[in-house]
RNA sequence: GGGCCGUUAGCUCAAUGGUAGAGCACCGGGCUUUUAACCCGUUGGUUGAAGGUUCGAGUCCUUCACGGCCCA
């Protein structure tokens, strides 16, 4: 006797194979019952109608009528229209509540049968926590005192399709914060904390040097030669011109340019570039404020920093103390300033703070610090090296570390009474590396010999060094006027503002692997 | 690149080498002032992937993928 199939496959897992295509979203079984309801939806009307207009955000109600007696909301009948995303759904038979998010804030909606137009009412219980709804009502004080909107038309703007992670726990993975940020940003009140801090401080930079005079530019992302940092570039290709092009790695050497044609004061914030490793504190494209400064040097820059990250705090966080990973820091007056001699002097004793530009006792005291020592470096590399080794982790308070290595320092002026320095500084604070400024070097034939030995290096293997620039070189013919300049770390400062432990916190979207990417195998090779 | 830790239901988490579970969410029912609403009843799993050891693996071993922390 012969079987005969019936047409209805024997379970939903017989049609896998030829089903392959098919998403595995669509075989969640909560995303396919949310579809079933969209379909009805689609069935009866407009299912993602575009003729709803709010006309009040969640906090300003709160402002407004926070503190009105629940009487005043009856004698004075406040009517809105609020919009937002159903974040919590609590029905009781015949009334619901409904906690709706917009992006300023939330406000709860009253829901009563007897209140909405026929149908409604049974039409939401169908919604799901994640929908859009858009509500009209008035508004009213609830039994224990929560401002609500009691809603007398209710629509669903859009349907939600993916279940929104558990209201109470919410979404804690950081791996899915980082990748699917749009659910973290509805989820997590502080990571939007964070994100407005971020926006209200790049603001905040831009009034500060506007109203001193600073012009916003733009210069170049791409660049046939990166320049102005010791930094691996990314490459990538122009069809047209079929030449290679680099993503650039400081905007440095064009913001001088724009100082040699007369812009005493420019500034930019934008990404950089690099290709490096990726770190709690390193991401390969990051932001950075770089401004110039004519007729100023690198104590003027400091002064800048200093004050403008004050102003920042105060404005933004109202106190010049702030709470970083547990630990106070105060950006209060009178920023340390140290060399980095001293800076290494002082945190470590045990090295002799008199022979610190001897290459043959740097090397030896690198090796008694468990650190490597660059066959290649001289003495300014090394002591760099030995710096970086005991003291830069040491710097939690914010403190400006003074006269760094000529042979670091390709771009910056030489110290007039001491040439192994430069009138250079960089900031840290919490032990990281926030800010980097110097008296610019305008000496064309001495930027000349500078780029010249970073091509030898380069040519020995250094990767990291830095290429002859010979239409910089040719700028700084026409003269650049003496010069201040600056560079702030725009993300490391955010961290320590919205205390932060990764860079990845404090990027909309950070540099992750990509997701599966173990799943295909490359060609035939 | 190295070391350590992690990956279980949509989410947050359990499970001596011996029948994969809970809460929330979902689905059905009840409930007109709740707020992690509540009560009753269901449903939901390729335990990151592939091998191996074992009568038996979420658990032990190997490799791989992704993530976290520390180091270079």
């Amino acid at each position: 006797m012969t079987w005969i199939p019936s047409s209805k496959p024997a379970s939903s897992r017989a049609c896998r194979p030829e089903g392959a295509r098919m998403s595995r979203e669509q075989e969640n079984p909560l995303i396919a019952e949310r579809r079933r309801k969209l379909d009805s939806i689609r069935e009866e009307r407009q299912a993602f109608p575009n003729d709803f207009r709010k006309d009040a955000q969640a906090e300003e109600l709160h402002g407004a009528y926070g503190d009105w007696e629940p009487e005043r909301l009856e004698k004075e009948p406040v009517r809105v229209a609020v919009a937002g995303r159903m974040m919590a759904k609590r029905v009781m038979g015949k009334a619901s509540f409904v906690r709706l998010q917009d992006s300023s804030g939330d406000i709860q909606l009253f829901l009563a049968r007897d209140s909405l137009p026929g149908g409604v009412y049974e039409s939401f219980k169908a919604w799901d926590i994640g929908d859009i709804v858009g509500a009209k009502g008035t508004m009213f004080k609830t039994r224990t005192g929560e401002l609500s909107v009691r809603v007398d038309l209710l629509r669903l703007l859009t349907k939600s399709l993916r279940p929104l992670p558990e209201k109470y726990h919410g979404l804690t993975d950081t791996e899915t914060r980082y990748r699917q940020r749009y659910v973290d940003l509805i989820m997590n009140a502080d990571s939007r904390r964070v994100f407005d801090v971020r926006t209200r401080m790049i603001s905040f930079m831009r009034d500060y040097l506007d109203a001193r005079g600073f012009r916003e530019v733009e210069t170049p992302m791409m660049q046939t030669l990166p320049g102005g940092a010791n930094a691996r570039p990314f490459v990538t290709h122009h069809n047209a011109l079929g030449i290679d092009m680099f993503l650039r790695v400081a905007p440095e050497l064009f913001l001088k340019r724009l100082v040699v044609g007369g812009m005493e004061r420019v500034y930019e914030i934008n990404r950089n570039f690099r290709n490096e490793g990726l770190s709690t504190r390193h991401n390969p494209e990051f932001t950075m404020l770089e401004l110039y400064h004519a007729y100023a040097g690198y104590r003027d820059m400091m002064d800048i920093t200093e004050h403008m990250i004050r102003m920042m705090a105060t404005s933004l966080l109202g106190d010049t103390r702030l709470q970083y990973q547990g630990e106070t820091l105060d950006l209060g007056p009178g920023f340390e300033r140290l060399s980095m001699e001293d800076a290494i002097r002082r945190h470590a004793p045990e090295i002799d703070g008199g022979r610190l530009r001897d290459e043959v006792y740097l090397r030896e005291a690198l090796r008694g610090q468990g650190a490597e020592a660059d066959e290649e470096a001289g003495a300014g590399r090394l002591q760099t090296e030995l710096f970086e080794t005991v003291a830069e982790a040491k710097l939690r308070q914010p403190v400006f570390v003074t006269e760094f290595p000529a042979e670091v320092s390709p771009l910056a002026r030489q110290n007039d009474r001491d040439p192994f320095i430069t009138d250079r500084f960089e900031l840290f604070v919490a032990g990281r590396e926030i800010a980097n400024g110097f008296s610019e070097l305008n000496d064309p034939e001495e930027q000349a010999a500078r780029f010249n030995a970073q091509a030898e290096r380069k040519s020995q293997g250094d990767e990291e060094a830095m290429f002859y620039d010979a239409d910089y070189i040719r700028a700084l013919e026409y003269g650049m006027p003496p010069t201040g300049g600056l560079g702030v770390g725009v993300d490391r400062l955010v961290m320590l503002f919205t205390d932060s432990p990764s860079i990845r916190d404090v990027l909309l979207f950070p540099h992750l692997r990509p997701e599966g990417s173990g799943g295909e195998e490359g060609g035939p090779d």
